[in-house]
DNA sequence: ATTACTTCACTTTTT
DNA sequence: GTGAAGTAAT
């Protein structure tokens, strides 16, 4: 039977019965993901279960798109059991069960939402100064994330003022017919906790239950799972369940996650079979030798000993580089060499935070290599997409306060903050009604009339044309921006090579539509439902040359393996984070953070660190972080790479991955740049001073750093005007038409002859073009 | 109301 | 280096 074969004892232990609650306790690479997908085939194939009566449940959707892809290929059958995250799952379960709902309409805040109207509350509440919606963002997370009873429990936000603020925020939100995130596993919570008839329902239909990753579980995920698997009386009721992870490996804590629901799960399932893997099938034995002993500093922990039968010599490196765009010229040498002798193989360059992201990119530009990154800035949270998501919602949800407040004036149709405090304040009286409503009532009551009328008709006809017609997605989204001249708009307010970009991703936005109605989704709220809960899209411009070149942060690499794994920029403050020194358990958090990342390796890690990094746009000096000291040098040699000219770290980087130090040789591949003589170039880490023959040898190359464009555009000899400074003094009296008399206390040229003059008035100091003041008459 | 510009605070990590 | 927020000027 080939879905057990390649299982050790303990896995065959969790995948084989039909019935039972098994928990895996395992460490990095031990099969505990294998043992899940096999489990799921083997539920179909052997014990003739439903597809459909298979639940799944992952953390991220990276997690989740892989295990399909793996049960896939395990399982042939027509139905597919449901594997995604805890949210889209939930998701899917409060669509489908809407009728029981006290919000059967809702639509899908993301983050961003959401953080506005809580910006908006705090603002309307005259709190501005004093509390950061940050900190009430944060704290309403935290609550939510703790609540798991099926509502919200406020007692938990110690803050009166912020507690204030977030019952405020709850009332908003469900004005507006809106979930957030956090919501969506209460709500659904709410729903089994309830409706006791749909609970056992529910129950005869769905049969098994798999967790991946339970370390990193909330309290309310933990619920909800106690929810979905007990009956009314608390009994579990289903055929099987099975729960997966490694609390070593817990690193989801800001939000929530306890490792308290893995350690004490057989409390609240007693039935609980635990078993335990120590074998690492993954990494070759160094790597694994490296994590294992980075992670025994961690004082609270429970021993474990993971081993590998992989052996492995030579396979770890950690070397200091210059700067941030050293390291990532390091990075894109190793990616051109991994092409050249290991083809076909993964590789995964992983930070702790994605503005790192940033220098690798460029040099992979550079060197014209083909990557992908994970996570960061996504399609779906761009400005422009944003925008016309908003419409589809508000067209789909005319409640949505907020989809509202975002449009209202994009483009730009002449209502602006009075329109917005006016239009509000008549909402808040009628808080019952769609927008469309309230603009009716401003327009019969003349409170807006003229131009601004005329826009706001314009805009509510939009809608209530899409509400007539039910156009399907593409129809809609055509429409809207048809009418909105959102295009126009586009090219209007901003710059050409911006507003290109910004029209190609209503391109693509466009394209995502008709894929999604091509793949059934043909109503304009599943759509919405299938976007809310994934940033990511699959873009069409992922080039397979051989090498798959992947970046991310440590987080968005849980549960992945690559073949060489880069952990870039082990600096203090980066990582570990500077937020985490004072807090021993965050401290330990970021160092299993780091054991994560080192145990994603199978053949090769590569550890860097730079001396000077680029942060906030200032040249800073970094110290190699503290767990490069935790890190034994017998197995992880550190290397001085500082002082590195490209041919230096080509004959480093192919030392290393053949173990040739004589026959070297450059791979045609790699860009030669004759000029980089060490006396005439350096790796700092500022852009800027790049020579004037080495931007044009970039050109040559097809890529221009658009910084450095700038820089040499600015015409060396600036045309002077007329020595019109000579005119203006410090302590000069000066007149100006609205401000009065005042006194001149600084003065600035700018270029083009323009002087800034900084006036003290009565009324206070101001910065005042010249040209608007004269001087004072007695 | 909108624009064009300056200043400032900010960066963990994901659904 | 960026995006929000504030401010001077049309
Ligand atoms: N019994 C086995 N024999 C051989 N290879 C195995 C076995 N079990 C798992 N593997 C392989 O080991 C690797 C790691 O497995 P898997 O991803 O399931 O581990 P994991 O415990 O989920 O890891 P992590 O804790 O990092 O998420 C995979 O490449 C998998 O194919």
């Amino acid at each position: 039977m080939s879905l057990l074969a390649h299982l050790n004892e303990q896995q065959r232990a969790a995948v084989e019965p039909g019935r039972g609650v098994f928990l895996v306790r395992a460490g990095a690479g031990s099969g505990k993901t294998r043992v899940i997908t096999r489990r799921i085939a083997h539920l179909i194939a052997h014990h003739k279960a439903e597809p459909s009566s298979i639940v799944a449940l992952t953390f991220t959707n990276k997690a989740a798109n892989e295990m399909k892809e793996r049960v896939a290929q395990l399982a042939q059958t027509t139905t597919t059991p449901a594997i995604g995250t805890f949210h889209a799952y939930c998701l899917r379960l409060l669509k489908t069960n809407r009728h029981l709902l006290a919000l059967p309409d809702f639509t899908i805040m993301d983050e961003d939402d959401r953080d506005k109207l809580i910006q908006k509350i705090v603002s309307a509440a005259g709190f501005n100064k004093q509390i950061s919606s940050n900190a009430v963002s944060h704290a309403l997370s935290n609550a939510k994330n703790q609540s798991a009873t099926g509502s919200i429990n406020f007692s938990l936000i110690d803050h009166p003022v912020i507690q204030d603020l977030c019952m405020t925020y709850e009332k908003e939100r469900k004005l507006a017919h809106c979930l957030d995130f956090d919501d969506l596993l209460i709500e659904t919570i709410a729903l089994f906790k309830n409706n006791p008839s749909f609970r056992t329902s529910y129950q005869s239909f769905v049969r098994h239950v798999l967790v991946d990753e339970y370390q990193d579980t909330n309290l309310v995920q933990h619920a909800l799972l106690r929810f979905m698997t007990c009956d009314n009386q608390g009994i579990f009721a289903l055929d099987s369940l099975c729960v997966v992870g490694d609390e070593d490996q817990s690193i989801y804590s800001w939000r929530g996650a306890t490792v308290h629901n893995i350690l004490e799960f057989s409390k609240d399932f007693p039935q609980t079979v635990s078993l335990v893997i120590e074998q690492n099938y993954r990494s070759v034995q160094p790597i694994l030798s490296l994590a294992n002993e980075v992670i025994n500093n961690n004082a609270s922990r429970l021993p474990k000993n993971l081993w590998s039968e992989r052996k492995g010599k030579d396979r770890i490196r950690l070397v200091k580089m210059a700067s941030d765009r050293h390291e990532a010229d390091l990075v894109a040498r190793l990616t051109s060499f991994l092409k050249k002798f290991h083809p076909g193989e993964s590789c995964a360059v992983l930070y702790r935070s994605h503005h790192q992201s940033r220098s690798l990119e460029e040099a992979l530009l550079r060197h014209s290599l083909s990557y992908k990154i994970i996570g960061g800035i996504q399609f779906y949270e761009r400005q422009e997409v944003k925008d016309l998501l908003a419409y589809l919602r508000l067209a789909v949800n005319p409640y949505d306060r907020v989809s509202f407040s975002r449009i209202y004036n994009a483009p730009t149709r002449g209502l602006g903050a009075k329109f917005e405090e006016l239009f509000f304040e008549v909402w808040s009286q009628e808080p019952l009604l769609p927008f469309n409503a309230i603009a009716q009532k401003l327009i019969d009551s003349g409170a807006i009339a003229g131009a601004k009328k005329n826009s706001l008709v314009a805009f509510c006809e939009l809608f209530s044309f899409i509400a007539k017609n039910n156009p399907t997605p593409t129809a809609a989204l055509e429409l809207i921006v048809q009418k909105t001249e959102y295009l126009s708009y586009l090219s209007n307010a901003f710059d050409k090579s911006i507003a290109l970009e910004k029209i190609e991703n209503v391109r693509e936005l466009a394209s995502a539509v008709q894929a999604a109605e091509d793949r059934g989704c043909t109503s304009l709220e599943a759509f919405l439902n299938e976007v809310a809960l994934v940033q990511d899209h699959a873009s069409k411009a992922d080039r397979d040359d051989g090498l798959q070149l992947q970046l991310m942060t440590y987080h968005a690499a849980k549960g992945l393996e690559f073949d060489t794994v880069v952990l870039a920029g082990l600096e203090d403050g980066l990582f570990p984070t500077a937020r985490s020194l004072d807090i021993p358990a965050s401290f330990e958090e970021e160092r299993r953070l780091l054991y994560v990342g080192i145990t994603r390796a199978r053949e090769r890690l590569l550890m860097t660190h730079a001396q000077q990094r680029y942060v906030f746009g200032r040249v800073t000096q970094q110290i190699a972080s503290r767990f490069i000291e935790e890190l034994p040098k017998a197995l992880a040699p550190h290397e001085d790479g500082s002082q590195w000219a490209p041919f230096n770290t080509d004959r480093f980087l192919e030392t290393w991955l053949t173990g040739n130090t004589s026959s070297f040789s450059n791979p045609s591949s790699l860009p030669q740049a004759p000029k980089f003589t060490r006396s005439s170039f350096t790796w700092d880490a500022e852009p800027f001073k790049l020579s004037k023959e080495r931007k044009e040898n970039l050109d040559h190359q097809g890529y221009t750093p658009s910084r450095a464009t700038s820089t040499f555009t600015t015409p060396p000899n600036t045309p002077l005007g007329p020595k019109a400074s000579s005119s203006w003094r410090p302590f000069q009296t000066v007149q100006h038409k609205s401000f009065g008399v005042g006194v001149i206390k600084e003065i600035e040229e700018k270029s083009g002859g323009v002087i800034n003059l900084t006036i003290h008035f009565s009324c206070g100091i101001k910065k005042i073009n010249a040209s608007f003041v004269s001087p004072h008459q007695k």
